[in-house]
DNA sequence: GACTGTGAAACCATTCACAGCT
DNA sequence: AGCTGTGAATGGTTTCACAGTC
C-alpha cells in the first residue's frame, strides 16, 4: 500500500538509486550555487555530478517536477528540494564510537556539520583516548554508551573500531534505540528488522579497482588458471606469489 | 568481440555487481578459514556475507565451477580463485596523496596490507608533515609525485586531499601513468577514457541514512512541503530550521 | 539426500526519443 | 527555440525453481 492520498507526484517511494545520487547532486548544487549561478539546465547539472542529462532528469522526476521547461531549474531552490527529500532541513545527532585517526578525520569532517550532521559524542575504550579533547569534544568511555545515546538523542552511531569490536558495539547501540548505522569495520553487521546499516569499505574499493587494473593488462584466465590442486586439500603450492604466512589474514581494523 | 578461445566458461565479462560482491565473499571466507573450517554450503557462506544463496551461486557461477554438488565449496580453493580473479595475487603498489587523519587511516590500516596492497609512498603539500615518518614511511613533498610514482612503480593513487587540490592532483597522477584512483574527496574528478576512478565518500552514507531514518518518522511529504516561495529567488525564507549563514558551503575537506 | 549451477521469470535501472510547456 | 518530464525500449540484476551431480 502507498501512503495515505496521492498527492501531486512522486508516489512515496524513491528508487535507492536515486536516493544514492542525491546527495552527488546536491553538493554539485553547492558548488553551483557559490560561483553565483542561479539557473542551471539538466545538461549543465548532469555534467558537474558525473551523470548524463536523462537520469538526472528521471531522478529529479521522482521528487517533483521543480524545472521550468525551456530554462531549466533554479538552483536555490532545487537545493532546498533534495535538502528536503534527504531530511537534511533537519539536524541529526551522531555519535563516533571509535577515535582512532578514523574516528578523527570524521569527527574533524567539515562535509557533516555543513549538512545538518551534529556529531554530538566521540567514544572509545582506550584509556589513553579516553578525557582526550577532539574536534572540540571530550572522548567518553564506551561504558557510558547508553547514557551517552540517551543524553544527546543520538540517531545515527557511527562504528569506527576495529572489525572485533564491531558487532558487540552494534548491538549495544540498537539496545539504546539507535535505528540508523553507519559501518567502518571491516565485518558485516547483523541487525534486526528495522535498523537500516551502511558500510563503507576502505579496501573494497581497491580490491574492485585492481580487478579493473588487472583486466586492462591482460587479465587472468589463460596464464595459470588452474595451478591449483583442487581436491587436494591443505596449501598445496598454489597461487604464483606465496604472500608471507605471518601476515595473520584478516580479522583485521580499520585503525592503525 | 570476446577474448581468444572460449575456454571452459565464465566467457569473460563478470557482471559489475558480482565483482563489487567479491570482496565481501572473501573476506567472509578467510573468516571461516581462521576458524578451520574446510568446507562451506551456499547457504552458509551466504549468511555470513549479508547477501541470500542464490545471488551468491549466480556470483560464484561467473568465475567458474568451483563448488561440489551435495558438498558446498572448499574454503582455501574457493579462496584462491576469487583472489585471482580479483587481481589479489599479485602485489599493487599504492601511493597516498594527502596526509590527514584520513590519509593516516588509510596509510596503518592492515587491511590493505594483508590483501596484496603495498602502501609505497605517502605524500603531502604541508612542510610541517613532510619528512615525518607515519606508517614507517617517510611523508614525501607533493612535488616529487611524478618522481615517487615512477620510482616505485605505483599502478594505484589514493587521494585523501581537500577537495580544492584533488583534480588537479589526479591530473598529475593520470599524467604521470597511473590508471586507477580511489578518490575520498568529495568532488567528481573527470579523468580521460581508459582511466578508472573510484569515490568513497565519507557523507554521502550520513545522507542516505537521514533519508530512510526520516522515512521512518513520517517523512516529509505531508508537513511543509511547499512553503518555499518559487519564482521568488534570493533566500527567501524557506527551510524550516535555517543553517547558520557561517558554514560556508562545501569546497569543503575531508580533513580535520 | 544434499547442494550446486543455471535457464526462465520478475524486477529494477538506464537510456532513448519526443510530446508538452514556457 | 529550448529544455523539462515521461512513456516506451533496452539492458542489467535478482530471485525462483529445478535439473544435474555427487
Amino acid at each position: 500500500m502507498t501512503r495515505r492520498h496521492n498527492r501531486t507526484r512522486a508516489e512515496r517511494g524513491i528508487p535507492e538509486a536515486t536516493v544514492a545520487r542525491l546527495p552527488v547532486y546536491l553538493r554539485a548544487l553547492h558548488s553551483l550555487q557559490e560561483r553565483g549561478v542561479v539557473t542551471v539546465s539538466s545538461e549543465e547539472l548532469a555534467a558537474a555530478a558525473g551523470v548524463n542529462s536523462a537520469k538526472l532528469r528521471k531522478d529529479l522526476s521522482h521528487l517533483g517536477s521543480y524545472g521550468t521547461r525551456g530554462v531549466g531549474y533554479e538552483v536555490d531552490y532545487l537545493i532546498y528540494q533534495i535538502s528536503r527529500e534527504l531530511g537534511l532541513t533537519q539536524d541529526w545527532v551522531v555519535a563516533i564510537i571509535g577515535v582512532g585517526n578514523l574516528g578523527r578525520a570524521l569527527a574533524g569532517y567539515g562535509g557533516f556539520a555543513s549538512r545538518g550532521f551534529r556529531v554530538a559524542a566521540l567514544l572509545d575504550a582506550d584509556p589513553a583516548v579516553v578525557g582526550a579533547e577532539i574536534a572540540g569534544l571530550t572522548v567518553r568511555h564506551i561504558d557510558e554508551l547508553e547514557r551517552v545515546i540517551d543524553e544527546h538523542g543520538v540517531s545515527i552511531a557511527v562504528i569506527a573500531t576495529p572489525a572485533s569490536a564491531a558487532q558487540a558495539l552494534c548491538d549495544r547501540v540498537v539496545a539504546a534505540g539507535v535505528t540508523s548505522v553507519l559501518n567502518f569495520a571491516p565485518v558485516v553487521l547483523s541487525v534486526p528488522e528495522g535498523v537500516e546499516v551502511r558500510k563503507v569499505d576502505l579496501s573494497i574499493e581497491l580490491q574492485i579497482l585492481a580487478f579493473h587494473e588487472q583486466r586492462k593488462a591482460g587479465g587472468p584466465g589463460e596464464s595459470a588458471a588452474d595451478d591449483w590442486s583442487k581436491g587436494l586439500s591443505g596449501h598445496g603450492d598454489g597461487p604464483r606469489r606465496e604472500r608471507p604466512p605471518g601476515t595473520s589474514e584478516y580479522i583485521e581494523a580499520v585503525e592503525a
